[in-house]
DNA sequence: ACTAAATGATAGTGTATACTTACATTAATT
DNA sequence: AATTAATGTAAGTATACACTATCATTTAGT
């Protein structure tokens, strides 16, 4: 090996996190190169060293965030017993979702969904997520009473999919208060998954 | 009057129902007024004359949708009873929302969300769509017996929007075939209204 | 027929922005 | 120290696209 050694994949590393938070922030079209940039104390220049596109740098942050999402989740579940993980799982869904920006970024991929690339990337980011939580719901009915009559695990995850999805469109747009953002994905949450806690949910102010 | 009288009212009607499809089918980004204007068999400068701007046109739309969605819906429970009506559109909700491209429409506003009066008629679409379904549901709660306990019909209104955008975002990714489209609403529907039917629902393939 | 406004069609302009070129500087290996 | 590849920085290009300026042509009222 000659002259100065690469430290780009550990650049890319350092510079994910920023590009995740502004592509959350922005979405895909006003994040531009050079706010990307900027927010990353970097010339556009250097990006396009680590990254050889801007779209390249969006696929890295969906799998990027994958990876974030799921790890918060599996934390969550071996930790406690699977209707507490849920419980808290649809607390924290509920409440914190949008720091994350996942909706925000897949959303913003609708916009490009020409693209072959992108879709690919979306598709397997959400079947991923979809076989998570479906396969977790089946754990969970198997511990559920047999007059339960819980809805289809599949179903149901994609439902919950998209109560996260209305909930950050909702956060998007101001549709609702912050409190009934907490409480949409607690008190509809059970309903979808088969009302594993049996505690009663509480009301939902418009 | 002197001159030529306008028929530009008259145009903007005819125009409508095809900007709304190319906006539908394209977005908002890649409805580039090149191809409004080659859809609707005029040229740029027409369109200009109908409308203000590529924005004008974006709102225009956003109101015409809304009441062709509610027109169709008001229609079915016209002509049923609630519990059947609430079927029907369960039924055509799964099977035919990406024609309208509603949600396409309104997903496609998100990249745009920073514009206030995009921002405004977003929202407004989205209240007006939530308290239909709101109402509604509080009506056919009314029926239900003792021991139903139903999710609360705002939030169950919110869950529900948010299965249609589920489901216009599976059909755009092509992420679960035609069949789950058509039953995902139809069986996780009734959980959120409060199984209004009572017939148990069919199993969903993944 | 004459006038004035609406319509049709051409050819632009201005701007935003993804991506490049070019060159100077730094830090490793030999 | 010399060499070579990676970094920092500045300036620029190419393109897509919303929007316009201009002029010819049509269609109504007077």
């Amino acid at each position: 090996m000659l002259g100065r050694p690469s430290r780009a994949e550990d650049r890319r590393e350092i510079m994910l996190p920023k590009i995740t938070e502004v592509f959350g922030e922005l979405g895909y079209r006003r994040a531009t190169t050079a706010a990307l940039a900027e927010r990353c104390g970097l010339q556009e220049t250097q990006l396009y060293r680590l990254w050889p596109s801007k779209k390249a740098m969006f696929l890295a942050v969906i799998e990027h965030l994958f990876d974030l999402e799921v790890a918060g989740w599996n934390r969550l579940l071996s930790d406690h017993t699977p209707s507490e993980a849920i419980d808290r799982i649809f607390d924290e869904e509920g409440r914190h979702r949008g720091r994350s920006g996942l909706h925000r970024i897949t959303l913003a991929a609708f916009s490009e969904s020409d693209d072959p690339e992108l879709r690919e990337a979306v598709r397997r980011m959400y079947h991923r997520f979809h076989r998570y939580i479906r396969e977790t719901l089946k754990q969970l009915h198997a511990d559920l009473p047999a007059d339960a009559d819980p809805p289809d695990p599949s179903a149901a995850a994609w439902a919950l999919i998209g109560l996260g999805t209305m909930i950050n469109i909702g956060r998007e747009f101001d549709l609702f208060g912050a409190s009934t953002q907490t409480r949409l994905m607690k008190d509809i949450g059970p309903h979808l998954a088969g009302r594993l806690t049996g505690s009663k949910p509480s009301a939902v102010r418009e």
